[in-house]
DNA sequence: TTATAATAGTTGCCAAAATCAACTAAATGG
DNA sequence: CCATTTAGTTGATTTTGGCAACTATTATAA
């Protein structure tokens, strides 16, 4: 009981850090990590609405609204009024932005890739598995609580 | 080996929001992130003097100048002059310092069993079991790099 | 030795990131 | 309808952080 409260301590100190995963700024993009939080919940659901962004990236809403303008304005996004709520717009991303969200999902898949370039195969499928497992305990864990 | 760095994204998207290692505040505390992980590092290695810190935590100097200041001023930190190089000081916790970590720990601690708290004891040793062999995985790639 | 470079930390200035409250306009629900 | 809620914007402000110049001390090397 202690011991896992311990073990889960000494992993998310220990696996953030290895993972890259403290900078603020998301890869080499030029967006912090919030705008990129952002662009990726549009990338990962096209045709949202702002407020939508507001609870699952949970950031202020006129803050959000600076964001979007910004993407907007470097040509990543665009926005489409909606049709049954003229008070709100969906969100979607451009060609361009497209382009770039994948440029830099590939440039973390290449980072992601250094780490584990030394593994053999089979280390790479305990990774995985040993990940699964983690996962797979920790959804458990806060769906039932 | 797609599968693997497919996985490893997964895993991060789910697995630090259900910690809470989003946020930039850490726990409740009135503390940022930065002056939380600066005040931890202190925790950790008491007697350390600014400069260690710098390149541990990776924080500007002007930047972490202030931000000793402010525990220093909040009256948990306190400092000596180093007597082997007077342009530097040796920084400890105060009892105060000292009593407020163990706090923070102590509530890191409760948020976190509260996640695991519907876990049997075998999925809790499965998870300790788990997150080991993801984190000598992950360090041993890491270092192999 | 001296003079030169490097290091520890502070300070001032500034820009980016984020919060808060007030506001407009539209939708919702008695 | 009218009151309330909701979507989003805007302005003012604070917090966070980066950068460069500076002082004082230590290390290096001719």
């Amino acid at each position: 009981m202690n011991e896992a409260i311990e073990k889960i301590r000494e992993f998310n100190r220990i696996y953030l850090p290895s993972m890259n995963l403290l900078g603020d700024h998301y890869l080499g993009s030029e967006y912090s990590a919030t705008e990129a939080r952002v662009f990726f919940e549009i990338y990962q659901n096209e045709g949202c609405n702002a407020a939508h962004i507001v609870q699952k990236v949970y950031v202020d809403k006129g803050y959000l609204s600076r964001i979007i303008n910004k993407h907007e304005r470097l040509g990543h996004i665009k926005r489409k009024h909606s049709t049954d709520d003229s008070r709100s717009y969906n969100i979607f991303l451009t060609d361009e932005g497209r382009s770039l969200a994948e440029d830099l999902i590939r440039k973390s898949n290449e980072d992601i890739g250094k780490i584990i370039s030394g593994l053999s195969v089979d280390e790479k499928n305990r990774l995985v598995d040993a990940m699964d497992t983690v996962l797979k305990l920790i959804e458990k864990g806060s769906k039932s609580e």
